[in-house]
DNA sequence: TTCATTCTGTGAGTTTACCGCACATAGGAT
DNA sequence: ATCCTATGTGCGGTAAACTCACAGAATGAA
């Protein structure tokens, strides 16, 4: 005897709703608006022909149909969800990895060819993501972001990568004759801002106990982190940057550092829901280069006033 | 921890291409296209990051992880779908009826009140299907249809209210006064015919072994049967109805059936798939009704020309 | 009581997912 | 070789589903 399943997606908005035992919850974690959960029920409940909430519209109750519906349906997601689950985690599906955008630009990108010629049978799938993700919601394997707020009521499996180190930098062009001791005085220079990262400067001269550049000097603000180091490789002045993104480029004597690199507080960090083989070569990697650039020249003596007037 | 399900649709389209071992089997059984069912399941590949069926075109296997997804929703499905079941099943919810829309508007809609008086807290949803309906695929209680071919596979069980028995009526002010014996000359009426069942006056003429109407007389097609009950009512002309749908208005007065009535060989049958109180409740109200109605007066003696030249 | 808050119901308008159609393509069978 | 069967896909249309904004109704606090 075939189903005869109504609409799964007001199954579903039912399910949650009847669940949470509120229309507005079940519209939060559906990601969608409470009007959507509303109507989708009120669709269920003409197509079945029975009323599934019942009661004051500010406190609807199940009905017993209600009561009778929702274990069934409840299970029957559980099910379907250890399917995909165990689907998405056998070997032969994608890694898929979310990734602060500059970093995943700058950092996670030009190492990648080495996890995957270490690791052929496993696809990475990226994607850039500068706002907060769910990981609860979204269906990511691992996500490397930084740790702010180390809240979540139950946090995922994290693994520290390092601590973010903030220096500023620029192209050794743009500077003047170095010092015999490697220091170069920045005063003259323009100073490069980031739209989404405006309190790059104000971090460093804390951390640094040196005050930020004057205000009043030459300044441009790019939209992106990524256009500001770009720039400042260009000669276009001098940017606050962290040690791991130009890490490479100061080894290379593209850039110089001149005043060194400080904790800023931040951390970054992978984290992850569930761990399967491809989850722990991915962050097995993570971790060794990570571990290969985390000799950030902090110790580098700066100049006591070089940054401002 | 959250669900992360893929669209609900796709996990069903593949659901149903993986039992079945082809999406065509699958397209048939969610009454789609072949094509809708392939898009599917390449979304469903997309978002999850790994094929799902591999091999030839014409000849798709599950790969492993399609092997891995698929008894999971096979059973998160099944579950589903008996929790709604349940859900149906309870008196809360609706009687639901599928019915030929003539003998919905002319047989039970006449008599339906009746049950409700005797059912108050069932409360039955009507819908006129002329086409046949396939019981195992819409949700219906009951079905009231005709029996034609009782080839199905897993036959529903069937509750038979009656063979349809056709004669010939017309409205009394149309006819001449009758003859003593009751019979009038039913000649020089108009014949009222009917787009959707052109074969009523070959049937009833076959069952009656008269021959039919003279192709050349007046006549008048009507796109519906219940137009063309409702001509002759109104004195347009002779057609042939089935007896249990003139039946109050022969015994009334309102028609005469001066030929008497033949079986035709259709059968009026009720068919359901669950067995539940509604169900039951109903079945046995139209065996009453239709008990009542069924004494057709076939035995009463046509005259040998009547109908024709 | 009255007001503020919270939650659901709903009309209007918009987006998007989904589907059908028609054709292309590709094995497998006779 | 040719037919048959089954899937892949571009295009276009439609209905489902959603958002937005507002209304209504119950709860709790002042």
């Amino acid at each position: 005897m075939k189903r005869r399943l109504p609409s799964l997606n007001a199954l579903r908005a039912f399910e949650a709703a009847a669940r949470l035992g509120r229309m507005s919850a079940a519209a939060d974690e559906l990601a969608v608006t409470h009007g959507a959960v509303s109507r989708q029920i009120r669709h269920l409940e003409e197509v079945l022909g029975v009323p599934l909430f019942a009661g004051s519209k500010a406190r609807p109750t199940l009905t017993d149909a209600g009561r009778a519906l929702l274990p069934g349906l409840t299970d029957g997601f559980d099910r379907m969800d250890a399917a995909v689950r165990a689907c998405v985690d056998a070997d032969g599906a994608t890694l898929d990895v979310s990734c602060l955008s500059t970093f995943l630009m700058r950092w996670l990108i030009p190492r990648l060819h080495r996890f995957n010629a270490a690791n052929p049978g496993i696809d990475v799938r990226l994607r850039a993501a500068d706002q907060a993700v769910d990981i609860d919601r979204e269906r990511f394997d691992v996500i490397i972001t930084v740790d702010e707020s180390p809240s979540a009521a139950t946090p995922p499996a994290t693994l520290t990568l390092f601590a973010e180190m903030l220096g500023p930098v620029a192209a050794p062009a743009l500077l003047p004759a170095p010092s015999p001791d490697g220091a170069a005085d920045l005063r003259p220079l323009p100073v490069l801002h980031t739209k989404t990262r405006r309190n790059a400067w104000a971090m460093w001269s804390a951390a640094a106990n040196l005050p930020p550049p004057d205000p009043a000097r030459i300044s441009t603000e790019f939209e992106h982190y990524y256009y500001t180091l770009e720039a400042a490789l260009a000669g276009l002045g001098v940017c606050v940057a962290p040690w791991h993104l130009v890490a490479d480029d100061v080894r290379s004597g593209r850039l110089l550092a001149p005043c060194g690199f400080h904790a800023s507080g931040y951390v970054y960090v992978a984290q992850w829901r569930r761990r399967n083989r491809k989850t722990e070569r991915f962050c097995a990697w993570l971790a060794e280069e990570a571990a290969a650039i985390a000799a950030a020249p902090q110790a580098f003596p700066p100049p006591a006033d070089l940054p401002n007037s």
